[in-house]
RNA sequence: UGGGACAUAGCUCAGUUGGUUAGAGUGCUACCUUGACAUGGUAGAGGUCGGCGGUUCAAAUCCGCCUGUCCCAACCA
């Protein structure tokens, strides 16, 4: 098998997907009796898949395929949603083109259109969910206008109708006129916008004495209704009962008093228009004031707006305080800052807007879905999430669900022409409940968007049809983020608390926003959005996905960063080249090896790759992904390649070396010839190929084509796919070992590092052959070092281009770089004929400096020690201080050396 | 205004119940194209752990206050 030099990602992502699709892997496996489910947050038809999505896509990925790889049956449930108000503005602006509009066309042209325009464009996304690798069921894939979510909705609909929890009422609601509808509190955005304050004066009835108040909204004073002014206000009592003269507007007002107004703002008066303000309608009801409108569903001011009348608002604002200033009524205008309400849809004001609208109750639903989630039956993580959601569990409002769109869910809901009764129904109505009359009507409007999504944990699993299944319900888990906390995550727990009396995932995970390089959003208006179907291209869908993880900390935002990307991408190609390695190199057969024929590097490894086994489990259970991939990097780079892959190519490429006593000395020399130690070789290939195997299906959940297309190749698998292999750290493991080599290998690695940090620092050439003495303060040491280096003194030489090796007691009396392992073991390397020898020296103050430091600061703790710090801690300072003693003296004994 | 989060190397962040010489990646500097990989390797420089105070023999870690950044929730016209 021929291996590139390179990975490319673009070769092998399309044709892997297609086969694991083509052979059922995502779906459920039901051999399994463990359940795991997780529900898609269902994109809606009109987006592409952006940073968020990725994000959000690759952790639930991440999930199911660990569960499935850990033998549950995992499945993960898609669907897109219709999104009411962003699929009709897309098809209006395609009708704005042709210079049509919706009513132009009428309701049932304009459906037929939508569905067109859905059927046509409304699929990209899961094409684009797909190129992430993204292992969703597709067989179950749900559409929130499908069957099954039509029958769910009108379901809940009638049921929440007859329990008196859904009312139709005529209130003030956010409106957008933008869309020429009403939206829910949520969907109106907050922000600070530079204004003014306008104060006006208002006439007393005799027109000699004026008040003033100050408004943001001038345009509104001609739906005043009343001036409101606390009744403790000494300014005003002498006002109380009086009326003014309503500005620009033919008609007396009454001074009303209320304790709702603040005396400190403004003035102290505040001018009451109940049919644009929240506050102020609250106040007109409890004083019987008239609810007077002067807007249009549209926006503009209407017939009762008199001389303004089609004026759009913020036209009429220009001409009220324009007419006001001639009139002489305008008292000063101050710049003000203030929130000001957008709608998040179409961005325009949002207006307080008097309608006929219909209403979900949310007092109780909102105390049993709090009630357990308290109860920890659904757990947030992050928790800290919980205070948020409680507090607005608390505070909720009642929910405007009508929406007067024409796509979406209609309400169910008919009115008699004749006699005027009501028909709530799931079936469609055909004639008049009470006076059998055919000439009635559904209700025009359409439900909010969210209705739907709300009920989607149910309906994904075939509710009502079906009654969900109990061992997939409560899904195991819900990952978004936390900006639909509220529109989504809160309904969902308390529609499945009504509806299945049990609540619907178990954990909601809650991941943060990726942000662009300088911690922004990023948004179309500024141009700093990153098209992952653009970095798959470049990068590779895996790069992208663990970058994302990687990234990822629980809770926190993301920044995006093409050079961590880059890494990532890197990662891939040192992962492909290390199994290029394994297939260049090696022909053998392989036999498993018995514990007692692994070198200690061999063990070492195995042990490492246990430990991060272990780690990684446990990080995944706390959906700490973050540090799972990253101790999979750490392990898979610098351990297993740095370290063991080039140890391995030690033993491959290794010399003769051989074994003789000089003045009482071991001394080791290199030979000529390749080692060809064939026996070392196999168990280390077979070490080799195991860890490489586990390594890959460690890492497969996080980037499943590389995985997958290395394990195609493998010379040791089990399954016909890496997705169907078992995820290594809960099952077996074939090194039963106990015995720790750890300090062995410790002490090898010390010893090459210490030659390679000589080298580097005193500008040893790469390719010198170097002659190296090991220096033994101790003699009862020899033994054990000898045996300790024996196995792997070959290695040593290959890696360190050694031309001897020689055990000394004592010290070089020329100049040498002299590295301490320990107070008793040191690496000395002469230098003479090397190098120029101010470096070494050079190195060796600064060493002493830092030793000096280090040695100081621990004094000082000691000698401050107090009676109650513990013997363990006491002993471990102590030993510290004596060790970097040593260091110092033989530091200075060595510079001293080159005073001479 | 209230609630929450964060503040550690130039940048992005680790640092578990207080006790290691405070770490990693990236960037930077130097050297190296050796037989998996230059999307690579080796070594090096770089930090009063936001500030002040407290608890303690001992604080990046626990407590209080302050400063700064961000998010969420809010009816102050």
């Amino acid at each position: 098998m021929k291996m590139s030099d390179r990975y490319s990602p673009g070769e092998v992502e399309q044709k892997l997907y297609e086969r694991w699709e083509k052979n059922g892997y995502f779906s459920e496996d039901d051999k399994n009796d463990k359940y795991f489910s997780i529900v898609l947050p269902p994109p809606n038809i009109t987006g592409s898949l952006h940073l968020g999505h990725a994000l959000n896509h690759t952790i639930q990925d991440s999930l199911i395929r660990w569960k499935k790889m850990n033998g549950y049956r995992a499945v993960w449930l898609p669907g897109t949603d219709h999104a009411g108000i962003a699929t009709q503005m897309q098809v209006e602006k395609a009708l704005a083109k042709q210079k049509k509009t919706r009513q132009m066309i009428g309701r049932e042209k304009f459906l037929e259109q939508v569905w067109e325009w859905k059927h046509k464009y409304g699929n990209q996304i899961v094409h684009q969910m797909k190129r992430l690798g993204s292992a969703c069921d597709w067989n179950r894939h749900l559409f929130t206008l499908d069957d099954v979510s039509v029958k769910a909705v009108k379901k809940v609909f009638v049921h929440l109708y007859k329990k008196g929890w859904i009312y139709k009422g005529t209130r003030l609601v956010n409106w957008s006129p933008a869309l020429s509808s009403a939206i829910s509190d949520l969907e109106v955005e907050h922000k600070e916008v530079s204004s003014s304050l306008w104060y006006i004066r208002y006439y007393l009835e005799d027109k000699k004495n004026y008040l003033v108040i100050a408004t943001t909204r001038p345009e509104t004073l001609l739906a005043d209704q009343a001036l409101a002014v606390h009744p403790e206000d000494e300014r005003y009592k002498e006002y109380h009962g009086k009326k003014v003269h309503l500005p620009l507007v033919n008609k007396l007002i009454p001074i009303i008093t209320d304790s709702y107004v603040d005396k400190g703002f403004g003035t102290g008066a505040l001018k009451i228009t109940p049919a644009h303000d929240f506050n102020d309608y609250e106040i007109g009801k409890k004083h019987g004031l008239e609810n007077f409108n002067i807007l249009n569903i549209d926006g503009r001011l209407n017939e009762n707006a008199g001389n303004y009348t089609g004026l759009k608002v913020a036209e009429a604002r220009k001409k009220v305080v324009q007419d006001l200033e001639d009139q002489k009524l305008l008292e000063k205008i101050e710049s003000y800052k203030h929130q000001v309400g957008f709608c998040s849809r179409s961005g325009s004001v949002v207006e307080p807007y008097l309608s006929e609208q219909w209403f979900v109750k949310m007092d109780q639903l909102a105390e049993n879905g709090l009630k357990k989630v308290l109860q920890k039956e659904t757990e947030f993580i992050p928790e800290y999430w919980l205070k948020t959601f409680e507090h607005w569990m608390n505070n909720i409002q009642d929910w405007c669900i009508s929406r007067q769109l024409w796509w979406g869910h209609r309400i169910p809901c008919w009115t008699c022409s004749d006699c005027g009764e009501v028909t709530v129904c799931e079936e469609a109505v055909e004639k008049c409940n009470s006076c059998s009359s055919k000439n009635i009507k559904q209700d025009e409007d359409v439900l909010d968007t969210w209705f739907s999504s709300a009920l989607w944990p149910m309906s994904t699993l075939g509710w009502p049809d079906k009654t969900v299944n109990q061992d997939n319900y409560p899904t195991s888990v819900l990952v978004t983020a936390p900006d639909i906390l509220f529109f989504w995550v809160a309904r969902m727990i308390m529609m499945s608390l009504e509806f299945q009396s049990q609540v619907p995932f178990r954990h909601v995970y809650l991941h943060g926003v990726v942000r662009d390089a300088q911690g922004r959003k990023m948004s179309k208006t500024l141009g700093n959005g990153e098209d992952p179907i653009d970095l798959i291209e470049e990068y590779g869908a895996d790069a992208l996905r663990l970058f994302l993880l990687d990234e990822h900390r629980m809770g926190q935002d993301i920044r995006f960063s093409r050079e961590n990307l880059k890494t990532c991408r890197n990662f891939m190609n040192k992962i492909w080249n290390s199994a290029r390695f394994v297939h260049q190199n090696f022909k053998m057969d392989l036999k498993k090896p018995q514990n007692d024929e692994l070198s200690i590097m061999d063990q070492w490894i195995l042990q490492k790759l246990q430990k991060t086994e272990k780690e990684v489990s446990k990080e995944l259970h706390d959906y700490k992904f973050s540090s799972a991939c990253t101790k999979l990097y750490r392990f898979a780079w610098l351990e297993f390649c740095d370290w063991y892959l080039e140890w391995v190519r030690s033993v491959l490429y290794g010399k003769v070396i051989s074994e003789n006593t000089e003045d009482n000395y071991t001394v080791w020399k290199a030979g000529e010839k390749p080692l060809e130690n064939t026996e070392k070789l196999s168990v280390s290939y077979y070490v080799l190929c195991y860890t490489l195997n586990r390594l890959l299906r460690l890492l497969h959940p996080f980037i499943p084509f590389i995985t997958e297309e290395i394990y195609q190749t493998w010379p040791i698998k089990d399954k016909e796919s890496i997705m169907l292999d078992t995820y290594p750290g809960e099952d077996g493991h074939f090194l039963h070992s106990k015995t720790s080599k750890e300090t062995q290998v410790e002490f090898i690695r010390d010893i090459v590092v210490a030659i390679r940090t000589l080298r580097g620092e005193n500008n040893i050439k790469p390719s010198a052959q170097i002659d190296v003495e090991l220096y033994l303060e101790d003699v009862k040491d020899l033994e054990k070092i000898t045996q300790t280096i024996k196995g792997s003194i070959s290695n040593i030489f290959f890696l360190e281009k050694l031309n001897s090796l020689k055990i000394v007691d004592q010290i070089n009396p020329k100049p040498s770089a002299i590295m301490n392992l320990s107070p008793d073991v040191k690496i000395i390397i002469p230098l003479e004929g090397l190098v120029d020898l101010a470096s070494e020296k050079k190195r060796l103050e600064k060493q002493i400096k830092k030793c000096e430091e280090n040695l100081n600061k621990l004094q000082n703790q000691i000698t401050s020690f107090s009676e109650k710090v513990p013997e363990r801690v006491r002993k471990d300072k102590k030993d510290q201080a004596e060790s970097l003693r040593n260091s110092l003296k033989s530091l200075h004994s060595s510079l001293e050396r080159f005073n001479k």
